[in-house]
DNA sequence: TTGACAACCTACTCGGTAGTATGTTTTTTG
DNA sequence: CAAAAAACATACTACCGAGTAGGTTGTCAA
């Protein structure tokens, strides 16, 4: 048994996990994290055996269940951990002191940059929102699931905020603004349906497509890039 | 065995499906075909069982093993049925005979309102996309997806022929055409994850989702909706 | 040195499900 | 109307995979 519950903001969960150094409980948790983001996202959630997971790390079922309830909560870890991974990207950019349109530029080109990077994840993120959408097992999960969702509403509303944000400053009307906040980040998460890195984690590659889609994001409700934006993909590494 | 295998283009099985009368090989298979199209979609191709869709139709097994060599064999039907579905509405639209703006304006929200009027299909067109780029069953089946994403490919080429049509007219320059095409349906298709209408079949409120959808996909690469596209909301009924 | 506990592995159970083999009923056809 | 074929239903098999129970190995603290 090594479940380590907190109840704690969303916001306060990930600083902790960043800044804070008492976060590994052993880095083999993290290594069944990965693992199992790479097996779900190849075959799926429920056509992904334990055995599978087991087996891509050379170890057996024990090992996995010794650290995860059941397969579902397994699930549920992953999500959280890509939720996580989404937040310690973005959230930095959403505090950007600026104009509102780079602000939005620098959240958007970051979130197209992590959507590449952590494939594997977003992929996972992606199934629990059509698991959302089904009928998800026990009444107990589907509150978990609940709660994950929540969380990824809370991302959503970041860029929401960003927008509505812009908006008000460049006197653009947003005829529904709910529907111009879903299409930019369809647009950003576009990604994990075509994109494949042709070699392991081409950066540069990453950040051109990111600047598209952006692009073509910012145009879509009447915003631009803005000059400042484009620097920052400089810092982008 | 009923195996009407023909190997006619997409476009030559669409029309016969729409105008043909021989078509049915009677309804019990396209029957079979919608609850497929429900179970798949409300718990995914691996979670749903054959005797899950039998049950949907106050049947047994024995119903869709007569008509279905295998369960994937039933899904890639499902995922044929979707992308005629598809062809249908939307081939009349890129035919259309006038500027190339509204011709795509036409196409967009024609595919826009599809979508979310049949969210069942579309569900597994989705699910589909996702298999084919994971590892799915045996070598031979994988023949059948990959033909099945190359019908898929086609549709989009739709898009792509459409939106460069407008691009050149009005001497827009596309940076990566193919992402821009690629963002133009995310949007458009962004609906599967958020839309479930309010009461059965809402028409209009479809139409208007679709037109705010289609308004920021041609923003979103410099076009804008023309007066004769809105015209065309009219006709969508 | 010895307990105690974490971190696994092994070997099992057992429910669910794809697929099949074989009936039964209805429709079509000659 | 008879025979054949289509359109199902029933009753299996065989296997896979989630979860468990109990054993094994290492580590660390007193």
């Amino acid at each position: 048994m090594c479940e380590w519950d907190e109840r704690l903001s969303v916001i306060e969960a990930l600083m902790l996990e960043t800044t804070n150094e008492n976060s590994p409980p052993t880095n083999s948790h993290a290594d069944i994290l990965s693992a199992a983001a790479r097996c779900f996202k190849e075959n799926g959630f429920s056509a992904t055996s334990i055995d599978d997971v087991a087996h891509s790390l050379g170890a057996t079922k024990g090992r996995i269940y010794h650290h995860f309830r059941s397969k579902t909560d397994l699930f549920f870890a992953v999500y959280r951990r890509g939720m996580e991974i989404n937040f310690q990207a973005t959230l930095p950019q959403s505090k950007y002191e600026g104009d509102t349109l780079t602000r939005l530029a620098r959240m958007g080109l970051t979130h197209a940059v992590t959507m590449m990077a952590y494939q594997d994840f977003q992929r996972v993120l992606l199934q629990g929102v059509t698991m959302h959408q089904t009928g998800s097992t026990t009444a107990a999960q589907r509150v978990t699931l609940d709660e994950l969702i929540e969380i990824r509403n809370q991302y959503e509303a970041l860029f929401r905020t960003a927008i509505e944000a812009v908006a008000k400053e460049q006197k653009l009307v947003l005829t529904n603004p709910s529907v111009v906040s879903k299409s930019f980040l369809a647009v950003l998460n576009s990604s994990v349906f075509w994109y494949t890195p042709r070699v392991e984690n081409d950066k540069q590659e990453q950040i051109n497509l990111a600047r598209e889609l952006v692009t073509f994001a910012l145009n879509g409700f009447g915003a631009t890039l803005s000059a400042d934006a484009d620097l920052f993909l400089g810092e982008l590494k």
